[in-house]
DNA sequence: TATCAACACGAAACCGTTTGCGTAACACTT
DNA sequence: AAGTGTTACGCAAACGGTTTCGTGTTGATA
C-alpha cells in the first residue's frame, strides 16, 4: 500500500527545501531548470498530486459547494440537483448533499454542519418544516457570515439572497386558461397544505383564471391532499361531490392519482375530464393517457442555480439580490387532447 | 457581516493562548476553572465552531464519503443514495456525490479528484462507459492507496472490495418460475447491452429458469435495447414477431413501455400477456395496469455500502473483503393477476 | 578590486486546530 | 533555605500546502 506522497517526500528524497520543490512544480521562474525538470520526474513518476484539504486550508476556498434539499427520490429535486452538478463539476467545484426529509431540524443541523468551514456556499430548497415554522434563523446566520446562498423552487421572501423559481402563478394561469379555452367551466384544483409556497402561487394563477371569466372560486372545487400516503377513498369522494370537467394539479402523482380513480369510477379521459399536472417527469410520459403538464426545466433552474452561486463566491459583487424565473412550459400530451 | 470567529480571535480577545482556549473548550483538566467558564462563555457568545477543514486536515480525516454513480435521474440510483445520505448522516458523515454520466473518463476524473484528501472512502456504482470498458485502473489506484472502498449493484469480479449486490440471477429466475407455474411457455427477456452485468445475471437466472423445464431458450424471444430512447416500432416489431405470453423486463421502463406497445397491439395484459419488471419504482405503482415487479431494496443496499464503509474506516481491519447479496422481493401486481 | 544585478534556492510565516512537553509561580515539607 | 510537588498555563510542532522575503553564489561591470 503505498501511501500518497507528500512534498515533503519529494523534498526529503530529491535534498532541496519543500519552498522549492512547490515552485517548481508550478514551474515558477524562480528555480533553475535542472532542478525543475528533476522534481517534475519525480513528482510524476510518482503521481503526486496536492492535498485538497491542505489548498482548502490555505485558500480558504474549498471548491465545494452544499446542496441542501427534501428530498431526493423526487423528480423535480433530481433533475435540479443534476443541473447543479454539471455546472459545479465544469466550473471545478464538487457538491456536498444533505437531503432535509422535509425537516426543520435536519435543515438547521446540516446547514450549520456544513457552514463550518466545509463549503462555499449553499444552493438550497427549504424543507416543509421550515415553510411551515416560518423559521429562518439558520439562513440569516449564514448569510450574515458571508456565506452566498441561492434558494430555489421553494423560496421565502423573508430570506433575502438570491433565488430561482418557477413563473408558478403564472403558468398555472395558463393552464386554467386552456381549460376555458376548450369550454370547460367545472375546473378543479388538486393542491398540498398550504405553506408550500409553491401551491399558494400556483392557486393564485387558478383562481386568476378562473375571475378573468367571471368564474366564482367554489371550495367544494379544492382538494387538498397530504404529501405522502395519499388515500383513494378521499378523492374518489372529492369527484363524486361535484361536477367536474378539469383538473389542475399542483403535481405530476396527484393527477396521475386522480386519473386513475375517474377512470375507475367510468369517466372517460380528456372527453368527460382533463388533466393538467406540474412537473414533466417519467410518470407524465408512461401514464395512460400520457398526462398533459407543467414542464419546470428543473435541470436550467439547477444551472442557473449553481451559476449564480459561483459567481457570488468568485466575483463576490456586493450586488444586488436576483431573483431569476424560469418559465414553465405546458407539454400537451393524452390528458387533455385525444 | 461578522466572520467566523477563531480560535485566534478568542485568544486575543481573552489574552491567553490558543493552546490554553484549546484546551478549555475541550474541558481539559490542565486549565484552571476560572479560565475555562471564561473562555467557553465567551465562545459561546460568539458561536464558536471548530473549522472543518483544519480538522480534516489535523486529523488526516475529513468526515466526508464520496458517492460515485451513473446518473441521479433514476429511481434505483436514488434510493441507494438516500440510504448511503441516511447511515453517513447517523454516523456524523457527509456526502459528495459525483455523477459520472456513464462516462467512463467523468467517472476517472471524478474519482481521482476525490482521492486527493477530499473524502475517507468510496461507494460506486460502475458507470456503463468502464463496464464496456473493463478498464479499472482508477479502482485499483484507490484502493492501493488505502483508501476504502465499496461498489454496489454495478460491480466487476476484477475489482477487489466490499461490494453490495442483489440475487439478480436467483429472483430472475423466480421471475420466470412464477410464468411457468401460471402455464406460460413462450416467456421473453427484454435486456440492455450485455456489458451490463446486471443484465447478464438476469438473463442467466432467465435461462436457468427455462432449461429446468426442458424449454430450450430461443435467441428471437429475446430483444435487447438501448439504454435511452427506446424507440416503440422496434418494440412492436418483436412482439409482432413470435407469439409471447410473458415478458421478464430487466428494468421499468422496459416494461411499461413494452405494456403500452402490446395494449396498443390489442394484447390483454395479464390474460394474454404478462409482464414483470425490475425495479419498484414510480412508474410500477401507477402503471396502467401495474406493474409486477422486483423490488431492489436499494435504501437498505445503501445502508448496507455505507455502513460497511464506514466500518472499514474506523475500524479497518485488514479482515477479507465481503460481498453482501441482498435478496430481492417480487411485488405481485396488475401485470400478472388479475 | 569593489560593486551590483541576476540567479537559484531556503527560511519562515500562514491557514486553524490539537497536543506533548516545558516551566513559572506557588504552597508545602523538612 | 533548599527541595519537592502541584497547578495553570504557554511554546512549538505537526497536518500539507503557498508565498513573501532574505541570502549565498555567480559573473559582469566600472
Amino acid at each position: 500500500m503505498k501511501r500518497k506522497i507528500t512534498l515533503k517526500d519529494i523534498a526529503r528524497e530529491l535534498e532541496v527545501s519543500i519552498s522549492t520543490v512547490s515552485k517548481a512544480l508550478k514551474n515558477s521562474e524562480e528555480i533553475g531548470r535542472d532542478t525543475k525538470e528533476k522534481v517534475q520526474a519525480f513528482a510524476k513518476l510518482y503521481n503526486y498530486r496536492p492535498n485538497n484539504i491542505a489548498l482548502s486550508l490555505k485558500n480558504k476556498r474549498t471548491k465545494n459547494i452544499g446542496v441542501v434539499i427534501p428530498d431526493i427520490v423526487h423528480y423535480f429535486f433530481t433533475t435540479v440537483f443534476r443541473g447543479i452538478e454539471k455546472l459545479a463539476n465544469q466550473k471545478g467545484y464538487n457538491v456536498i448533499v444533505c437531503v432535509s426529509d422535509e425537516s426543520f431540524d435536519k435543515e438547521v443541523i446540516n446547514t450549520e454542519l456544513l457552514a463550518n468551514g466545509s463549503i462555499d456556499g449553499f444552493v438550497m430548497s427549504l424543507s416543509a418544516g421550515t415553510q411551515r415554522k416560518m423559521d429562518f434563523h439558520h439562513l440569516l446566520e449564514i448569510t450574515e457570515q458571508g456565506i452566498p446562498l441561492v434558494l430555489f423552487d421553494r423560496v421565502d421572501d423573508q430570506v433575502s439572497c438570491d433565488k430561482v423559481i418557477l413563473n408558478d402563478r403564472e403558468i398555472a394561469y395558463q393552464a386554467v386558461k386552456k381549460f376555458l379555452a376548450n369550454g370547460r367551466k367545472n375546473i378543479a384544483l388538486v393542491t398540498t397544505e398550504s405553506y408550500f409556497n409553491v401551491s399558494e402561487k400556483r392557486a393564485e394563477g387558478y383562481e386568476e383564471a378562473l375571475l378573468e371569466e367571471q368564474i366564482s372560486v367554489r371550495p367544494e372545487l379544492r382538494l387538498t391532499l397530504p404529501y405522502r400516503d395519499v388515500n383513494d377513498n378521499e378523492i374518489r369522494k372529492f369527484f363524486s361531490a361535484s361536477k367536474i370537467d378539469a383538473v389542475l394539479c399542483v403535481n405530476e402523482i396527484f393527477a396521475v392519482q386522480c386519473m386513475a380513480v375517474v377512470q375507475k369510477m367510468g369517466r372517460k379521459i380528456p372527453d368527460d375530464i382533463a388533466f393538467i399536472g406540474f412537473t414533466d417527469g417519467i410518470l407524465s410520459k408512461y401514464s395512460n393517457p400520457t398526462l398533459t403538464t407543467v414542464a419546470q426545466h428543473g435541470e436550467r433552474m439547477g444551472e442557473i442555480a449553481a451559476e449564480m452561486l459561483i459567481e457570488r463566491i468568485e466575483i463576490d459583487e456586493e450586488k444586488p439580490f436576483r431573483t431569476v424565473i424560469v418559465e414553465g412550459t405546458i407539454i400537451e400530451r393524452g390528458s387533455t387532447v385525444n
